[in-house]
DNA sequence: CGAGAGCGAATGATCGTTCACTCCGATTGT
DNA sequence: ACAATCGGAGTGAACGATCATTCGCTCTCG
């Protein structure tokens, strides 16, 4: 089987970065596999089809993130210091993998997107936890504005979103002193 | 000619109606047509090819939009209040015209939308003034925190659009009474 | 020599766009 | 007043381009 492995990474790559940067349509098979250093028909020994092969890149890049927040989360800080961390290391994590960040955007704003988004707040399923028990303690303890989930969530990390695309397109420069005065005014958003 | 704009109101209806609900993707010609009541060749007459007819709408729907925004909108008013009209008045008319909202979505997540994004920062043109003004007088005037202006629109409209996307989706009822605590916490964003 | 990974031309489906044609109200000629 | 003619709105079958997917073949290991 040599390095079976390898190809899958090369499809995984080649699929990110034409996705993120032309968007679906800008993505046929045959340029991905050509991209990737592989023949069409290979995709399709490591993918079902071009929809399994797009979900499981998604989750890939959703299970990366998950991964590099929770790496250094404690617990047992105080609200705003836990706020900070996942505030800060999302941001930084976007702002140093951008085709990730475009890749998520491309990936919510498709048939594929709603259906996740339904599953998630549906079935409380995956790492949204986080954030989301953070704003629940926040608005127990009389911290957070006494706000429906949704809410505090889009006034939490929406404007996050917007500036990241903002510093892709090369609209902001987002800098670590930037992304700490963008988490300040999030909170003072969210805070009583 | 008889009635010759029924038909391009029949077309721009057709055209909203399928692309906000699904997509590009989900709206071909021949369906736009369809739903029309029109022949596929009759939508050529009335606009150059595809490009032309999603360009057009976009602005059909953004010209009324600022024609809405503007209506009621006093210069002389305190900046607060401004804000406040502006806010509501935004969030009252997504909730009025969800289709329209979602069109904006699909266009702004499209390569026409980064063209027209692009358009908008470097020529200076549109109706963002307003906004932008808005917030630059804010920030003049030390009410409004001293941020580059990206990040002030991020923070002052960001959540609106997460809202009122989860409000369509069904994740949240987006009441007058839930839009006013909703501007509020914006403003606790925006200002020192 | 056999299994299966890899290949890529061929297939069938979809879609944007075209164009030769029809239809009908307006205009002109008698 | 009537017939002949015209112009252009409207049509929809057909075309060509694009794309996802397939499958019979080759080539390479073990």
């Amino acid at each position: 089987m040599s390095n079976c492995c390898d190809k899958r990474e090369e499809i995984f790559r080649a699929a990110l970065e034409l996705i993120a940067e032309q968007g679906f349509h800008g993505a046929p098979m045959a340029m991905i596999a050509e991209r990737a250093g592989v023949a069409a028909g290979t995709i399709y020994r490591y993918f079902e089809n071009k929809d399994a092969l797009i979900v499981d890149l998604f989750h890939e890049i959703d299970d990366k993130i998950g991964a590099v927040i929770m790496q250094d989360y404690q617990q047992a800080k105080p609200l705003r210091e836990r706020f900070h961390h996942i505030f800060t290391t999302l941001a930084r994590y976007f702002v140093k993998h951008p085709l990730h960040f475009r890749y998520i955007e491309q990936f919510h704003n498709s048939p594929y997107g709603v259906e996740f988004k339904r599953d998630i707040l549906q079935r409380k399923t995956g790492d949204c936890h986080i954030y989301r028990d953070l704003l629940e303690e926040g608005v127990a303890q009389q911290v957070i504005k006494d706000l429906p989930m949704p809410i505090l969530f889009a006034l939490a990390f929406g404007p996050l979103k917007v500036v990241v695309r903002d510093h892709i397109l090369g609209f902001v420069a987002l800098e670590d002193e930037l992304i700490d005065k963008l988490m300040a005014a999030c909170w003072d958003g969210i805070r009583r």
